[in-house]
DNA sequence: GAGCACTGC
């Protein structure tokens, strides 16, 4: 194997707490209270003090459960714990992985008295993670699921009246706080991982901080707010909270060895598959290796390259198992990581930042970390979003690192060199400077924020990054300007409801108006859901036939709608979505967000009527809520967007890739190499100045010869 | 003419 990619020795140094200049981030005069130092659990005398968890129990799976919970570094902090946020409005508590404090936390707030007048909620960004934790800690409590402790996410709410400890996804509190923006129901709420910055997160610290404020100035029932973070980059945390003080709970972190590159790497994907032989060949088979790359076609060609390379290596060296990993990967594909290779086999996964955080592999010892994401980053000139291959923040390249010390010591290798390093950005930046806001400024109208343009973001978006969310919401109706005060239109406040981007909302609430709702229901649940179409590369030509039964010259959406309606006639299962190519996983889901859209329009009395077959006034429904996205052929044969004339092409995702339609509208844009438009549908260019005169006046072409 | 990081309501 070359050299190029060979690693000078590292220092040793424990991840999680970032960087090994730890005390950079603790400047002096703030409050920081060590609730367990460096070594910790030593302190016998310490556990002695602790006060009772529950009440005395003879069963040995409880004693089991007891035990395991007293053994967690949290419990030797809980005692000061307590006092400290007994006392406190708000306060951040960072805790390594590990340290039990997303399970534990709750618990001691609740056993503890503290709160006990209402619900104590505990956010975090994903799904499975607020079910299983759920699941965990009524476990721990002995209690079943959906009583004392409970969930609520999309789909599926696990709770009762006598439910405390509610985990939840922040999405889901945000929609909570549409309705109730006091938050009258919770004494307390807890925002886990909030390092990670979520959309959903920075403005549910906005809720939160009104809420609490609010209330206290209502004389109603205090609201109590802990920040949890994994990272010890608080301080901008802590400002926003009013200077809350920040609590440091040690964690239970396996040490990993860090290696830079002697030379920078101008070829990162090559560097990535010189490491996996060097690694292979030298390491015990039983170790396993996660390699991170950028997107799915990177990840399958170095895939197919590296089961190549290990079907010619040398006698003695262990076998290989390779196995790519990205969300788009059907669900038993993504499944076999899980699985424990043969003995004398060794696995190589090779992913996506989804294993920096949603899914975590067991038994990695050595990460291979190229530096580089796909990432959404948004440009405040153009106001548009591009999704490019960039260099990965310092916080990203510690939690990738993380990723080799789950149960044991571990390596990282980091394809780049520690002056390359240096020079990364210390932080993501927050999902909130990089997305379209109109989703975020539709709910923060419906909570009567009194003023949007001066909402108090813990990192502000830039007011043209407001503005532009505020332009898209006015030409959806959705806003009413009177008196220099922003308000929603009753077809806004209709538009909130719904949980989907306003555009989509817009388009339902249109529908009734060309007796399409059945049909743009179904098609606006397959566009908010992953695409429904699988596409494994290596069998084109056969998805190829299969898929033109369905297609529709109209374009993508009824291409769509044809696809789901056979489909449910067929009574579709499983081994239908496989013969047809279609992700049965994104299937199912689109069958249940179309039911909740559904029973949202049944309770604002939207009538449901359907067009039987008719197409044309679906696509003239699409025509009159997505006019703001149109595209028309130019006389050179490219398309140039109606508004701003910027020259677009049709992805070649599309039903209409070949086909040279006059005007098109689409559902969105997405910039790679090209600017490509996404779901497209063939529309009349009448139809389009019906719907907004206005705003073609000038502009389109076509209505005008 | 040729392509799509990750969540979530």
């Amino acid at each position: 194997m070359p050299e190029e990619a060979g690693f000078p020795a590292a220092k040793r140094f424990r991840p999680g707490s970032g960087p090994p200049n730890r005390s950079g981030s603790c400047p002096p005069g703030r409050r920081v209270v060590m609730l367990l130092t460096a070594g910790g659990g030593s302190g016998g005398g310490g556990r002695r003090q602790q006060p009772p968890l529950a009440q005395p129990s003879v069963s040995p799976y409880r004693e089991a459960v007891e035990l395991q919970r007293r053994s967690l570094p949290i419990f030797q902090a809980r005692g000061q714990l307590l006092a400290q946020l007994r006392n406190l409005d708000s306060a951040v508590l960072i805790g390594e992985t590990g340290s039990g404090k997303t399970t534990q936390l709750p618990q001691y707030l609740y056993e503890g008295g503290i709160n006990r007048q209402g619900v104590i909620a505990v956010t975090q960004p994903r799904r499975v993670a607020a079910i299983s934790l759920a699941t965990r800690v009524s476990d721990e409590k002995r209690t079943e699921l959906g009583k004392l402790v409970g969930y609520t996410v999309r789909f599926d709410d696990v709770t009762s009246e006598d439910t405390r400890i509610k985990f939840l996804t922040d999405g889901m509190l945000l929609r909570e706080a549409i309705s109730d923006s006091l938050l009258r129901k919770y004494s307390c709420v807890i925002l886990d991982e909030a390092h990670e910055r979520t959309i959903h997160t920075d403005v549910l610290f906005g809720v939160v901080k009104t809420a609490q404020r609010r209330r206290k100035e209502l004389g109603k029932l205090p609201l109590k707010v802990i920040v949890m973070s994994a990272t010890m980059d608080v301080d901008l945390f802590s400002q926003y909270f009013n200077g809350a003080p920040v609590l440091y709970l040690e964690g239970r972190q396996h040490p990993i060895q860090v290696f830079y590159t002697k030379q920078p790497q101008n070829d990162y994907l090559h560097a990535a598959l010189v490491s996996v032989f060097q690694i292979h060949q030298e390491a015990p088979s039983s170790q396993d290796i996660l390699v991170f790359l950028t997107g799915q076609e990177e990840i399958e060609a170095m895939s197919k390259t590296c089961r190549d390379i290990a079907k010619h290596l040398p006698d003695g060296c262990p076998s290989m198992l390779v196995l790519p990993l990205y969300a788009s990967l059907p669900y038993a594909q993504q499944l076999r990581v899980f699985q424990g290779a043969p003995k004398g086999c060794r696995k190589v996964i090779i992913s996506t930042n989804i294993a920096e955080t949603s899914i975590t592999i067991p038994g990695v010892k050595h990460v291979v970390d190229t530096g580089m994401v796909k990432a959404k980053k948004y440009n405040p000139d153009s106001g548009l979003e591009v999704l490019a291959v960039q260099r990965v923040s310092k916080t990203q390249a510690w939690q990738r690192t993380g990723r080799a010390g789950r149960e044991d010591s571990g390596i990282c290798y980091r394809l780049y060199t520690e002056e390359e390093f240096e020079k990364f950005e210390k932080m993501t930046v927050p999902e909130i400077q990089r997305c379209n806001l109109a989703s975020v400024m539709l709910q923060l109208l419906a909570m009567k924020v009194p003023n949007i343009l001066t909402f108090d973001f813990m990192s502000k978006p830039s007011p043209d990054h407001i503005q532009a969310a505020i332009a898209q919401l006015d030409l959806l109706g959705a806003l009413d300007h009177k008196d220099d005060q922003l308000n929603l239109t009753p077809i806004g406040r209709k538009m909130a409801a719904f949980p989907l981007e306003p555009k989509f909302a817009k388009t339902i609430l249109l529908s009734s108006k060309f007796h399409c709702t059945e049909e743009i229901l179904t098609i606006v649940s397959l566009l908010s859901v992953d695409s429904v179409l699988y596409n494994p590369p290596a069998r084109r030509d056969e998805v190829q036939s299969v898929r033109k039964k369905f297609i529709s010259s109209e374009g993508d959406h009824v291409t769509l709608l044809n696809i789901y309606r056979t489909f449910k006639n067929i009574g579709g299962n499983k081994d239908w979505c496989r013969e047809n190519f279609v992700n049965s996983k994104n299937m199912m889901l689109v069958a249940e967000v179309r039911a909740q859209l559904r029973d949202i329009c049944l309770k604002m009395s939207m009538p449901v009527m359907s067009s039987r077959g008719d197409m044309e006034s679906v696509r003239r429904c699409l025509a009159h809520s997505l006019f703001m996205n149109t595209a028309e052929l130019q006389p050179d044969g490219t398309y140039a967007t109606t508004d701003t004339h910027q020259p677009v092409a049709i992805h070649p995702s599309s039903v209409l890739f070949h086909c040279k339609p006059a005007c098109v509208v689409y559902t969105e844009l997405l910039y790679t190499n090209k600017c490509y438009m996404r779901d497209l549908c063939v529309v009349d260019a009448e139809w389009l100045y019906e719907a907004a005169p206005e705003y073609f006046r000038r502009k389109l072409r076509t209505a005008r010869n």
